[in-house]
DNA sequence: CGGCATTATTTAGCGTGCGAAATATCCGTC
DNA sequence: GACGGATATTTCGCACGCTAAATAATGCCG
């Protein structure tokens, strides 16, 4: 099964980057679910494993602000790694309402074995770059990101209040 | 609920240039399925639905091509699409392996009704941008991704054969 | 103190998304 | 024309990931 000719000089600069992106994106995730798997874990999990390794006990709230997800996604990640005994809840005694996430012995012996970090690659292919690339990549990219994050608040303001 | 102010100049560039392809890629994730919901679809069922009004008839391995998704996955979301009227399951009769999705009239109408791409509000960020920006965007993301297609070929290689 | 909005977490329901195995069909070869 | 390897799709089981609603605890205000 020969890999299929991407052919990219029939496609516009803007599909180009946008494949690009999404290729970045979506490698990343696969990079480290197949870390993950090495270990066991999937790759969510792995992230939180590490992520707990580095910052210490984080709550529920906490840990699914940093990696990006909802809280009830999050709650069922923990209820899966709890299971494997790679992580316990423990109610804080300040505020009865806050769970906080901590790794177990095997959960850290685990964190530990994994000698890489999540996006280790991503973060080494970028680091490679010169340092004018990653200058102008950090200028055009955040125009970008700008410009969309303009964009969503016309486009959700319109589909909620009126004006559209 | 004032959005947190994201204080860019604590982190690095590489964190800055991974910040913002994770925010444009979950973003324009985000915006489709928030378009997809106005048209009570899902996301990737918009994907599909604008697919094939602008392709015609597509089989289902062509389709999850196409949105970089596995075979697996695409029954399921096609399964969905047909509950609901929007496509059909026909049978080539040239090779009976193979299944053709096809819009319904619904489905096209529906097709028809969404005035805007998926993805064009991202799209438009970058034709905002400059002819050179665009060149140096085109040119330091491939070559990112050219890296992290090296590494992961090292990577899998090495979790798989031996050398590891 | 009692009520009430707020906040932290969980539950429920659904739709992806994946890998592995099962099914059906095709194709080349004998 | 049967056989065996390839290819297209589906099925199965599991893990996210989301929204909305439920539950539990906090803090404030009178």
């Amino acid at each position: 099964m020969p890999p299929p000719p991407v052919s990219a000089e029939f496609k516009s600069d803007v599909d180009q980057v946008l494949e690009a992106i999404i290729y970045l994106y979506t490698e990343s995730r696969r990079l480290t679910k197949e870390l993950a798997r090495r270990a066991d874990l999937t790759g969510p999990q792995l992230t939180v494993v590490k992520m707990l390794e580095q910052i210490g006990d984080l709550s529920l709230s906490e840990l699914s602000e940093r990696i990006r997800a909802q809280n009830s996604t999050v709650t069922g990640i923990i209820d899966r790694m709890e299971r494997e005994n790679l992580v316990t809840r423990e109610r804080s005694k300040e505020d009865r309402r806050v769970v906080y996430i901590r790794l177990t012995a095997k959960g850290r012996k685990l964190a530990e074995e994994i000698p890489v970090e999540p996006m280790e690659i991503f973060r080494g292919a970028l680091e490679s770059l010169s340092a004018a690339e990653v200058r102008d990549l950090v200028k055009i990219l955040g125009k970008v990101a700008r410009r969309v994050r303009q964009s969503v608040r016309r486009e959700t303001a319109e589909g909620d209040s009126g004006k559209g």
